[in-house]
DNA sequence: CGGGAACTTGATAGAGCTCAAGCGTGGTGG
DNA sequence: CCACCACGCTTGAGCTCTATCAAGTTCCCG
């Protein structure tokens, strides 16, 4: 067992109960401070001399629960890689997804406030997390002040982003929700090396619809409406975006009762032209 | 004129030409770090010795702007007294309300990523606003380690603030939306020392609907619909609460249809009642 | 190969939007 | 000081978008 090795991490028994479900396998065990402001995207203005903190990788598997609602803060998370989903549960009992934490994302970020986390991160995927004990963090912070600065420039994407969400959900049309989600899922894609073009999603329509405030069947016959009209082609989770630009700027289709009328419109016109040159020929 | 005065403190010429417009007038003019940790509602576990740091405070007329969209950022504002309104402008010149700041209320936080502000903080009443530049608030994080994860706490607070408002936007009908702002402007009025039951709404039924994702008139609506039940009294921008439990706790009104027949139910139950004991009399 | 989860597609209904008209109110200028 | 005007609010009617309910199909995993 690796739970030796486990021990020597300064963490709560608490944080070592909820990671010992997730036992590491395989992948890289540890990083140093500056590989993590390389996947958080911090620049490092500084020479790698700070190779004394290290930071343990877990690994879990799809499914899992990273932290859970009301689970004592004692860490951050940093996606190593893999997929997660973030999610709130309210008083009845409803989920809502607030994101979809993926390489490079820090998240536990809502525990600080309260000491509790108030969300819930589950895999989607195997996934490597690196745990960040928060105490560290902040000694980090106070090592190095470019470095803090850094960390509140973190802190302050995670809000931007959770704002064009609450911009999202307050004003677009369905169309327009799964659109920007595609093509924000295309960037992050993009952002992490892979083909923003093309990709697998890693959630579930009912994800996605819980995520932009949607029904399952609504993203369902959204995504086929798209592929309908040629903007993407879907088969299941394989995704291809053909009009990236088009997604981005969509507000709303037109309405799919016009769609039809013009779809019947031009195949009568080449029934017509089809029947007269039959005419002709004979 | 009070410019001399306002050329003392460290803060750049972007935002000195932003504040200009707000000429200090009367209030407090200067808060120390005491103040404004009372006013954050940060545990203070320090003696009153920081009084060498000391913020300025700027007036601002209803109206005005105190910062802009894509204005470089190099302050945060904390409220001392009055209302605002945050904003984000979509590309197509949208707005989306994010929030209403208030007394105690941090903001401006979204500049630090990116160095510019993504929103806009606009006064909806006369503004009493502390001036934090952002330097000096790393600075004293530097100097103060409790203080400093304090400081992170309140940006987790507001991360976790609008948690809760992507959780009512992508999962309430309207009616639990407007139950639920009510709510929690009764908690922060209550808060700040004012009554929890009857307040004034600082904003319009326009600023409403776009916060929570609706239009003004079913706002308008769903306020007299509350209205009608005796669940609050609503005139115009004044407004009572009769049943804080309820509003909290509201998921749907019974469809309207259904309150209006068993309204007339009702009405023909006691009618009849009134009818026989009419008859008896005879 | 079987069973369950995920996905697609259709039909229907209803919640909330849009358009429209009218009213109250507060601020402003004559 | 009054009249007016603009803005905010209310209410109604109709319509559209999206949720809901209901089958079916496909895919994946055991």
């Amino acid at each position: 067992m690796l739970n030796t090795s486990m021990s020597d991490i300064k963490s709560t028994s608490a944080s070592v109960r909820n990671v010992s479900a997730a036992v590491p396998r395989q992948g890289k065990l540890w990083s140093s401070l500056n590989e993590i402001c390389d996947l958080l995207r911090i620049p490092v203005a500084l020479g790698g001399f700070h190779d004394e903190f290290q930071f343990q990788h877990v690994q879990f598997k799809s499914g899992q629960r990273i932290h859970t609602i009301g689970q004592p803060f004692d860490m951050l998370y940093i996606v190593y890689s893999g997929f997660l989903k973030s999610v709130i549960i309210d008083e009845s009992g409803n989920e809502q997804v607030l994101g979809f934490p993926m390489k490079g994302d820090l998240f536990g970020i809502d525990g600080i406030h309260g000491k509790h986390y108030s969300t819930e991160a589950v895999a989607l995927s195997n996934c490597e997390i690196i745990l960040v004990p928060f105490k560290a963090f902040l000694t980090i912070g106070r090592a190095n002040a470019e470095l803090e600065a850094a960390i509140y420039g973190v802190m302050s994407r995670e809000l931007v982003r959770e704002q064009s969400l609450i911009g999202t959900l307050g004003s677009l049309s369905a169309e327009a929700r799964v659109a920007r989600f595609l093509v924000s899922l295309s960037e992050r894609f993009a952002d992490m090396g892979y083909s923003g073009k093309q990709f697998n999603l890693r959630m579930t329509r009912q994800e996605i619809g819980n995520y932009l405030g949607l029904t399952l069947e609504t993203v369902s016959r959204t995504f086929s409406a798209f592929n309908a009209i040629g903007l993407i082609s879907v088969d299941q989770r394989a995704i291809v975006l053909h009009d990236i630009q088009a997604l981005r700027t969509l507000r709303r289709l037109p309405p799919s009762h016009a769609r039809a009328k013009a779809e019947a419109a031009k195949a009568l016109k080449q029934a017509n032209a089809a029947a007269s040159s039959a005419e002709e020929a004979i």
